[in-house]
RNA sequence: GGGCCUAUAGCUCAGACGGUUAGAGCACCACACUGAUAAUGUGGGGGUCAGAGGUUCAAGUCCUCUUAGGCCCA
């Protein structure tokens, strides 16, 4: 037993190789052997880094946040995070790989909420927040274990024990040093926004949590009114009323302005002794109040409405500066809905806010973090807005409590909308302004597009795309959370305004220095997270009284400004490896799913434009989503994918890793997941290279031949079959090595399905017969192309490879071998297209032997085969003749006189791409008369279709072959020339075909006697004077064919009948020799 | 409402520069082949290339609009 030469199988190891495995049982032997050779290292290791790291190929790990267990769209991110590493691996480079874990944020702290039964901030504080953050730390850690088992059994290479979490006291500091450079370049500010609220959670909700589930946006009823302002301008719009509309009453005691839009026509019209102004576009909508044929006393456009003033609807805020004017908001103002003119609440509105900032109008904040009025709305101070809601339309009826008279309710009623609801309590959201420090990204938006050109992306449109898109539409970024688990925001603020200061710090050291020690935790360790870092106070040094202090301000940082910074925090940077990191930055690769344009794509390249003035990567692979089953959102209540432990028991990772690396989901498409599609990459690729495998150790074994891969052998076959092979693989490890280089990895995919066809279907199917002669050079060329195709394959089934290879050669790991070397192996393109035309021509003569009813088992006469270029093919007219079953191959010059006989006519087709620019409109006519036989070719050789002559190169002619004719069969081939077969059958040919039936017959009978391939037999055959005949005749064919070493031919033998030949009836009897 | 992507066989997708008979894999049917194969080969059915208009001698391909889906933004 020469193969498999390594396995991991602890079982039987006389057993060979199994023609039949168990994929999965294999990976998990393979990775058991992974993690006892310690192999992963060993294949890092192996390469040097070079002078600075040149030679390191640097991967940065994207953090997933481990609040669950993996997915399909997490183990697809895996995948690629792990083929393009192995790839530049083999390729030579040094490739670290370390997992990064994403441990902050607001889900952390909803989780521990959750388990610790608490619902509000303030229980939060009153738990304590040391507690609360140490439920948190808990609850990201929880499932670690889970992920690690995932990512190990998915066959990803990744370092998990020097692994990087940005709660670590290294990794925070390096965030805190980033803020203190961006303040230090004055590229961080303090301000006011407006973000969805949660008034429940007390939290704004960063856009991704508003979007976190489907059903976030759900339809609810809210009143809707319609209210008049008084017009107190002096002139002819006095006493006027505007008319706005508004599905949140509760805003309107916060009214500062109203919104025209310039070029929108208005009107006012006269009703029960007021004069209303509103667009004219919507006067149709108010039919109900104002009738069908409103008497219309003004028209004009919303400019001319910009600058009037007037009574706001509530008194709370009437002496505000700047208010209550009607202010031009051209892009918010639509006459779609609503009246034409909007109210605006400046903080309880993105737009609104907008509006008033431009206008100089100071923001108002009746509502307190729990969503209830406070001061100075005396009426509803304690109610929740949406409760206050029927008490304001109640008063604004009634001009009742503070609503200022000459404001009217026009029309009241519910309105049934989309309305997004907080995804965790599922209580609605209100917008409201917060106190927010903002990362300044308007600033340097124009550069963060000019470091973008320099970032190749996959697929290409991403670039200007989604991604530059949205740095285009870039607005400052809200950095800090009023939240507990997270990053501190770094500044200390005096507490008294008298004697302002603030100081920004960006080191532990700096921290030291200032306030004369570390934050410590419980257990005494330095420790940036709340409250440790909320202890640290000191007086206020611009302060003669000396009584203020510095105070930090409570804030915690956005998640996503950790996992921005991960470039440079997970080496520690500035504080150590600074030297690294300044060679090591960009990194060449990263990977995650469409949606990080706008969060993780987006994070890291906004601080390294800012940090470095330099893109964070240079190559970014941006895949589509993964869907269930049935098109829809992979939903675990559906159940509409399957379970991915299930799949990799039942069909292995590198099924899976095949059928999610081959799909359009690395285009950018999305992706269904089903099982037949995993199945389909067992049966399509995995194991056609298994049976290879089997096939050439089944023949090895058999002969005791061991090849000698890499050695002078291994290349040096002159048989056709396989120079071709060698040719083939060729060819095929440089397209699959340009692939790969381009990220291109779906191709490279079908690259590799289309080559393994060829290896099976094609060379190993052709070659039998040479295997079972024990021919060396066979052996040795299909162990070097084995070699090289596992080598070649291994990025994209790193298990199986491993296995094959390990068989094959004996080494330690196909991921310590190289790349293989394109242009050791031969390179001949005629060979491969003559071998492309040998299987043109054989398929073409099947389909006559189809056409005719002559199976292939029956041998016949001659094939004649007429194409341009005969002596190509006649290296190869043997394998023709085995293919076919035929006796002679004839290769024959289309142009020579004997294949002109073959002709019955000839076909005109004409090159339009050559003719059309010459002949213009004409071609049109030459394409219908090539068509309809209105062509002829002169004397001379010319060619004239419809009238009009046809130069060289503007027109093929072919010869076009008859279907049949007595004793032949003819065919095409679609390159061009056809092939003739002889289709007399002769009675030798006629019994040669029972004896190979006979054979078949033979062999099956062995199969189903559970012999095995090289055991002898004795073999007896009865039957039909016939097939009595056949058996004598062949008797050295049959012997040899079937290892018969007795051989009886006996009339009256009985034993399994089969039919033979033409109905012709046989017995067989086999018997172990 | 805006931007990007997608729309080709029952399914999943290819279709440089426009070139006149639109391909592949899977699935289906028939036949053949089979001592490596869970296969394979041959043939067959299956298409208004989402729709409409335009440019052109010629459009699946280029332009405009529309429709549907996805992603993002508002």
């Amino acid at each position: 037993m020469t193969y498999p030469r390594v396995s991991n199988d602890s079982a039987d190891k006389t057993a060979g190789v199994p023609s039949s495995p168990r994929f999965p049982e294999i990976e998990e032997r393979v990775l058991a052997y992974w993690a006892e050779d310690d192999t992963f290292r060993a294949s890092v290791e192996a390469r040097d880094a070079g002078t600075d790291g040149e030679n390191e190929f640097v991967f940065y790990d994207g953090p997933p946040f481990a609040n669950g267990l993996p997915h399909y769209g997490h183990l697809l991110t895996g995948y690629v995070k792990d083929i393009v590493p192995r790839y530049q691996t083999m390729r030579g480079k040094r490739v670290e790989r370390r997992f990064g874990w994403d441990t902050h944020g607001l889900p952390a702290e909803l989780e521990a909420m959750r388990l610790n039964d608490i619902k509000t901030t303030d229980e939060i504080v009153e738990m304590g927040i040391d507690k609360f953050n140490d439920a948190c730390r808990a609850s990201v850690l929880k499932y670690t274990g889970e992920w690690r088992d995932y990512v190990t059994r998915q066959a990803r290479w990744v370092d998990f024990d020097n692994d990087y979490k940005t709660m670590n006291p290294e990794f925070m500091e390096s965030v805190l040093w980033a803020f203190k450079s961006l303040f230090d370049k004055g590229l961080v500010y303090e301000g006011f926004r407006v973000l969805p609220y949660c008034w429940n959670d007390e939290t704004p909700l960063s856009n991704h949590e508003l979007r976190m589930d489907d059903d976030v946006y759900q339809d609810r009823q809210d009143p809707s009114v319609t209210v008049g302002f008084e017009i107190t301008t002096e002139g002819p719009f006095a006493g006027a009323k505007v008319l706005i509309w508004t599905t949140t009453p509760w805003t309107l005691p916060s009214n500062l302005a109203v919104m025209v839009g310039s070029d929108i026509d208005y009107v006012a019209v006269q009703h029960d002794g007021d004069r209303l102004i509103l667009a004219e576009a919507r006067l149709g909508a108010y039919a109900r109040e104002l009738g069908d044929e409103p008497e219309v006393v003004w028209r004009g456009q919303g400019s001319d409405l910009i600058g009037l003033t007037y009574a706001p609807p509530f008194s709370y805020f009437a002496d505000h500066a700047r208010a209550f004017r009607v202010v031009a908001a051209d892009e918010a103002v639509t006459t779609t809905d609503g009246t034409g003119l909007v109210h605006s609440a400046g903080a309880f509105g993105e737009v609104d806010k907008e509006v008033t900032d431009r206008e100089g109008i100071e923001p108002v904040m009746p509502v307190g973090k729990d969503g209830r009025f406070t001061h100075p709305v005396a009426e509803y101070a304690g109610m929740l807005v949406f409760d206050a809601n029927p008490h304001i339309i109640d008063d604004l009826k009634s001009t009742g409590g503070s609503v200022t008279p000459g404001t009217v309710l026009v029309r009241r009623e519910t309105y049934n909308h989309s309305y997004p609801h907080c995804w965790r309590c599922r209580e609605p959201l209100i917008y409201k302004g917060v106190e927010s420090w903002f990362v300044e990204v308007t600033k340097f938006k124009s550069r963060m597009l000019e470091l973008n050109e320099q970032i190749r992306w996959v697929p290409e449109h991403i670039k200007h795309g989604q991604f530059g898109k949205w740095l285009e539409n870039a607005r400052d970024w809200s950095i800090t959370r009023n939240r507990f688990w997270g990053s501190p925001v770094p500044v200390w603020k005096s507490d008294d305004p008298a004697y302002p200061r603030i100081d920004v710090y960006g080191s532990f050291a700096e921290i030291e220095r200032d306030f004369g020690r570390l934050p410590l935790n419980a257990d005494g360790e330095p420790d940036l997270h709340r409250p440790w870092v909320d202890d640290l106070t000191r007086p206020n040094p611009d302060d003669p009284t000396g009584r203020s202090t510095m105070r930090r301000v409570s804030d915690v940082l956005d998640v996503w400004f950790d996992s921005g910074s991960m470039s440079f925090a997970q080496v520690h940077y500035p504080f150590e490896d600074a030297d690294w990191f300044d060679h090591h930055f960009p990194g060449d690769f990263i990977v995650e799913y469409i949606g990080q344009t706008r969060g993780w794509f987006y994070t890291m390249h906004v601080l390294a434009t800012a940090l470095f003035d330099r893109p964070a990567f240079s190559s970014c692979i941006s895949h589509g989503i993964v869907l269930g089953s049935d098109g829809n959102k992979m939903s675990k209540s559906l159940r509409n994918y399957p379970d991915v432990r299930e799949v990799f028991d039942r069909d292995g990772a590198d099924a899976m890793r095949w059928f999610l690396m081959a799909s359009p989901i690395l285009r950018g498409g999305n992706l269904v997941v089903t099982e037949q599609g995993i199945r389909d990459a067992v049966r399509q690729v995995m194991i056609p290279l298994w049976n290879t495998w089997y096939f050439f150790s089944l023949y090895a074994n058999a002969e005791g031949y061991e090849a000698k891969v890499g050695g002078p052998e291994s290349l040096a076959s002159t048989d056709p079959l396989d120079r071709y092979l060698l040719a083939k693989t060729r060819q095929y490890v440089e397209k699959l090595t340009a692939e790969l280089d381009d990220y291109a990895i779906a191709d490279a995919c079908e690259t590799t399905r289309g080559f393994l066809d060829v290896l099976t279907n094609w060379y190993v199917r052709r070659s039998r017969e040479r295997f079972w002669e024990g021919r060396a050079e066979a052996f040795e060329t299909l162990a070097a192309v084995l070699d090289t195709v596992c080598r070649a394959v291994a990025p994209l089934l790193p298990l199986t490879t491993e296995e094959v290879w390990r068989g094959l050669t004996g080494g330690r790991s196909v991921h310590l071998a190289d790349w293989p070397d394109a242009s050791a192996l031969p390179t001949d393109d005629a060979l491969v297209a003559a071998m492309d035309q040998v299987r043109e021509v054989c398929s073409a003569t099947s389909a006559l032997r189809k056409a005719g009813g002559l199976r292939n088992r029956l041998p016949l006469g001659s094939l004649t085969v007429v194409v341009a270029d005969p002596a190509s093919l006649e290296d190869f007219t043997s394998i023709v003749a085995d293919e076919v079953n035929v006796k002679h191959v004839r290769l024959l010059a289309a142009d020579s006189p004997e294949a002109g006989a073959y002709g019955i006519s000839q076909r005109l087709s004409v090159n339009a791409r050559a003719a059309g620019p010459r002949l213009g409109k004409d071609v049109q006519v030459a394409i219908k008369a090539s068509k309809s036989g209105d062509w002829s070719v002169a004397e001379d050789g010319t060619v004239t279709a419809g009238g009009l002559a046809l130069v060289e190169g503007e027109y093929t002619l072919e010869t076009v072959v008859g279907s049949e004719t007595d004793g032949t069969a003819t065919g095409m081939l679609p390159g061009g020339g056809f092939v003739v077969l002889d289709t007399v059958v002769t009675p030798e040919l006629a019994e040669e075909g029972i004896a190979r039936d006979l054979v078949r017959a033979v062999q099956q009978a062995r199969r189903d006697a559970d012999l095995d391939v090289t055991d002898r037999i004795v073999l007896t055959i009865g039957g039909s004077t016939a097939v009595l005949g056949a058996a004598g005749t062949h008797e050295d064919l049959i012997s040899k064919e079937t290892l018969a070493t007795s051989y009886v031919i006996d009339e009256a033998a009985e034993g399994t009948v089969v039919t033979v030949g033409d109905g012709e009836t046989a017995t067989v009897t086999v018997v172990r020799a």
